[in-house]
DNA sequence: TTTATTTGCGAAACCGGTTTCGTAATCATA
DNA sequence: TATGATTACGAAACCGGTTTCGCAAATAAA
């Protein structure tokens, strides 16, 4: 349909191959000839085709980024770091969204076989499944995990300070002298949910509190989420500090809160895991540990270009760390 | 570097055209022998080369959505309902940001014509480019606005019904009380703007009210919003009701009463164009035109989809209208 | 001046599928 | 039994680039 290299060789007098070099640039064409292919190419307003170029290189110049959610303000910052670096490197990003649906998740990497991208920036959906296909993956090609990674892949990953962070929240509570606090998990088998667990149960320690089980609960499975919390809350002792360790989960105890009529913070003080640009404006305006979304976008894309040009795989996974910050705000004064 | 049909056919001790139309379910191919590939294509786990078919049949089974923005709640939704009929075609949806970036938008179109994508669903970007790129890509290829549209360029488009929604909202402050209402505008050019203002002014009129030239605020340019919201809001006859014409004017307007101490609804009732699931949560609630975000979605993946299985282009571009609903809140009780 | 290098370009193979076309064998029809 | 139509498959062209290899002419070294 369009004008290809073939056209522009005949137009020329010239061989396919020379037209293919001399707009690659290649040393091998006298600048001459270049540059009357390339002038020619131009006002023709010839496009390469992605795919014959692809099918020969056997690149594509594509990365793809396998997301549970997009609505989830984390994602969409760590989006626009990912496509920092990658356009940078004449990479094209491409984003799959798994609505953190193992099957989906499943569905997306099987198709990456076909040889759709180079490269795979991911954040695991939630669920039971095996990771097996990740595995599999992980072996084809360059995979990079951001925030959420499962520990039984071996990949490179971008993380936060979770332990810390979690720690942070729930010292915060303490300090605002919270007699009580629960946290609100979900996958246990989650590394991130593990850390901010952790940090959970390690601030209490150091406050000299009890770590209580049936003050961590689980909010493992979406439907039933709205009423676990709400008879947690209506207890007859129910926990005056909360610790979300994801956004949704956060959005969620202020909709319980607000439907029970429990003030905030009087009641109880919510402390969530949110990059929510938001969190000022909500009713009331909520203490947030806030990821560097944007920096960790970057920074697991740059280990993913790290690890295509090395073409080999590093002996021993990359890992990084970046700091999360607290926002202390209405929600726990 | 995989298992190609090539392996398959000398493994096998077929022809690889015999291979091809038996994976391909074709009719030439007697049923034995079809079962016989089929079965050891399973067996070895053979995966088709994307690139490879793609070149030769001269379709990718891709479609390009070009957004703006995807923190904005609509466009998740509306993300979802694009999937939603896309899968069940077999098609793949690749997702490009352009962060209102119109240099950004032309890039990417722009990239279209290497032969990425089949089709292209778009919302504009706002700014005062030219259109002409994108008239051009709806010459080579179908494409479908949804919500944001040009008008000066052909194509199919889903909308809301704007003008009613303008008007709805504008209808319902004044039912409320409010004796002068602010309109808070970006790009005047653009389609859904220019109707909601139309609704807003029908509204006014219908109400026996003037249309006020400066309570028509045009907020085009990030940087300054903050600060012309402020100088507005601080005005000696200042709007006790505001119409914002998008998401994150809605949430400017929050943050510049908060700043001011300006008590919504009390001082000012603020109606926004808003798909966040938060509204409820925001201090005070938001009262919100909502868009069906999920079925505009579904509605213009369709129309793409018509367009891709015609070849041919309608005569008269296709429109498809569906209607908002206004959901109050507190913001203006 | 002869031999060795370098330079500039073309021919052809190649990437991995799909599609057209040809043909031998089988089947149906007269 | 002779002729026409199917059936089942293979050979080869093809999609549009990239890359290898070969070679003649120009240049450098001996």
């Amino acid at each position: 349909m369009g004008i290809t290299i073939k056209k522009i060789a005949s137009e020329l007098k010239l061989a396919v191959s020379t037209v293919s070099k001399a707009l690659a640039g290649s040393h091998e064409i006298s600048p001459e000839t270049r540059q009357r292919v390339v002038e020619y190419a131009r006002s023709v307003d010839y496009i390469p085709n992605a795919y014959a170029s692809s099918l020969r290189k056997r690149t594509t110049g594509n990365i793809g980024v396998v997301l549970p959610e997009v609505a989830d303000s984390f994602f969409s910052d760590a989006i626009n770091g990912i496509e920092s670096v990658a356009r940078q490197k004449g990479y094209h990003v491409i984003i799959y969204l798994t609505h953190d649906d193992q099957q989906k998740e499943q569905a997306i990497l099987n198709d990456f076989r076909s040889g759709r991208v180079d490269g795979v920036l991911m954040s695991v959906s939630l669920g039971d499944g095996s990771h097996t296909h990740i595995e599999e993956m992980a072996a084809q090609k360059p995979l990079v995990f951001f925030d959420r990674a499962w520990q039984d892949v071996t990949a490179a990953r971008v993380l936060t300070d979770d332990v810390e962070s979690g720690y942070n929240a729930t010292h915060h509570l303490l300090e605002k002298g919270c007699r009580r606090i629960g946290f609100l998990s979900v996958h246990k088998n989650l590394n991130i949910i593990q850390q901010r667990l952790q940090g959970y149960k390690n601030a209490l320690a150091d406050h000299g509190r009890p770590v209580r089980d049936e003050d961590i609960i689980d909010c493992t499975h979406p439907d039933t989420n709205y009423d676990t919390l709400k008879t947690l809350l209506t207890n007859p002792n129910p926990p005056d500090g909360l610790v979300c360790s994801v956004e949704s989960l956060t959005l969620l105890a202020y909709r319980v809160c607000h439907a029970l009529n429990l003030a905030i913070p009087n009641a109880v003080r919510v402390v969530g895991f949110s990059n929510l640009g938001i969190a000022a404006l909500l009713n009331p305006p909520l203490t947030t540990i806030t990821q560097p979304a944007f920096a960790m976008g970057q920074a697991a894309a740059t280990l993913l270009f790290n690890a295509l040009e090395r073409r080999t795989k590093a002996d021993v996974p990359e890992l990084k760390i970046l700091p999360s910050v607290l926002h202390e705000r209405a929600s726990t004064q």
